[in-house]
DNA sequence: ATAGTTAGTTGTACAGTCCAACTTACTTAG
DNA sequence: CTAAGTAAGTTGGACTGTACAACTAACTAT
């Protein structure tokens, strides 16, 4: 058995003599629609030897070597693939491996998470959102990508506590309760209207542009984000989250 | 070239035959030592084909997929081997993946960070302590190992401006100025006293014992930290660091 | 005109940091 | 025995930003 496996590996110089483990990358790929945090999610194949036939899973697979330049190209890569987004928010999340999490072997998934703007996707086939509902997805995944979701969730949830991070996941222009939105969303509860438009009108980071949002009632000034992009830390929590 | 490469990985069924990248767990250690914030290193083997010989690097390896069960574990085993230290704080820092990283070919890196009380500690003989200074190890490491340091670095200081990390690097009974210097320390810059023990007080986490260190001026409370061990995430940051 | 709805503002309360002065408890020098 | 020195720990006022709630503003629909 262990010979098996040292024959998938490298047998060189003393010291490359070890079986490899499987190497891939995945990528949790949150957005916002339809009013709910959802995450792209693909179907695993069905063909002969397939770990976990026809599954869900978090879009992802095999380093390769010759095209991927490095981690985040790879991740970036497959990105494109799934959705053709080119130029998300695009995080690495942490890591996963261990002899069990395959079956196929000793493996070690790099996992990243992007948050990106549904609307400017198109999906391949085998792709397609879930919502995440009460912090969690309902259906099983594949391998254990049910936990590097859930990792992925916390994260976020997280981040969104204390950063911009639901700008990225907002169109190139959008109102403050636009944004305010997407922020309960993601926490899952209500937020202060007016500790909220503080924080983010002196953070520096939007600006408005010269026309309204129009709708059956009063109008709301339209925002973009600034050209500098990268997400603002803000000092504080919101609520203390308990 | 490709084709040599190509031999190291997996031929078998179709789905496995991909080149593997090399598979290495670095562990990035730190601790306080001589009032000053100090990162575990040791020196490359200078033998036959090993890269960047002689030169200071992490501590690490190849994953054992015969002995490491899970990557954590693999981490774990590397601290234990070059310190003895069994229990610390152990937190996962990221990846690194590469084609250019390692000249021995596309390799990625799982990369810890850990906290640690350096008295706790027996060293192997090719490892040794290295101070950071100015937030920043002054000398050049192998690999892309400098880079890892920086973002360990990075990540320490801004989680010790939220949370109690610092209290893994204390023994096991402390006074809240030394608590407070080691903050001050991995920060790099003087925290308000008050506030300071404001916070700490208020979050539960350090209990006191029934004994004051005696100095040459008035005699400190000696507190423990209490059993739950986690670490506390506070609300807000102390100043804004600007 | 009036009611309804959402955008956006205002004011008071409160929590926690910032800053600085203060008190307390000890040691050491005279 | 007292005085000076030092570090531990406390106190109070200023300031910042959120919590909560009431308010005004701007629009549509009836």
């Amino acid at each position: 058995m262990a010979g098996e496996v040292r024959a998938q590996g490298a047998v060189k110089s003393g010291q490359l003599d070890f079986p490899r483990p499987l190497t891939t990358v995945d990528v949790v790929i949150f957005s916002i629609l339809d009013d709910k945090l959802q995450v792209l999610l693909v179907q695993r194949p069905a063909g002969e030897g397939e770990p976990f036939p026809l599954s869900l899973a978090l879009p992802g697979g095999f380093v390769d070597i010759a095209r991927d330049r490095d981690l985040a190209a790879c991740a970036a890569r497959k990105l494109k693939e799934k959705t053709g987004v080119t130029s998300p928010y695009l995080e690495q999340l942490g890591s996963w491996g261990s002899a069990s999490r395959d079956p196929r072997g000793w493996s070690a998934t790099h996992a990243y998470f992007a948050l990106i703007l549904a609307d400017a996707s198109t999906l391949t086939s085998d792709a397609r959102w879930l919502p995440i509902r009460d912090g969690k997805l309902r259906e099983k995944l594949a391998f254990d990508h049910g936990e590097i979701l859930a990792s992925a969730i916390q994260r976020l949830r997280n981040k969104v506590e204390y950063t911009s991070l639901p700008a990225y996941l907002m169109p190139a222009e959008f109102t403050l309760p636009d944004l305010q939105r997407v922020y309960e969303i993601v926490l899952d509860r209500p937020l202060e209207k007016s500790a909220f438009r503080t924080r983010i009108l002196s953070a520096d980071m939007i600006e408005p542009v010269a026309k309204m949002r129009r709708g059956p009632n009063r109008p709301a000034q339209l925002y973009r984000l600034k050209k500098n992009s990268e997400p603002v830390y803000f000092v504080r929590t919101f609520n203390p989250p308990e």
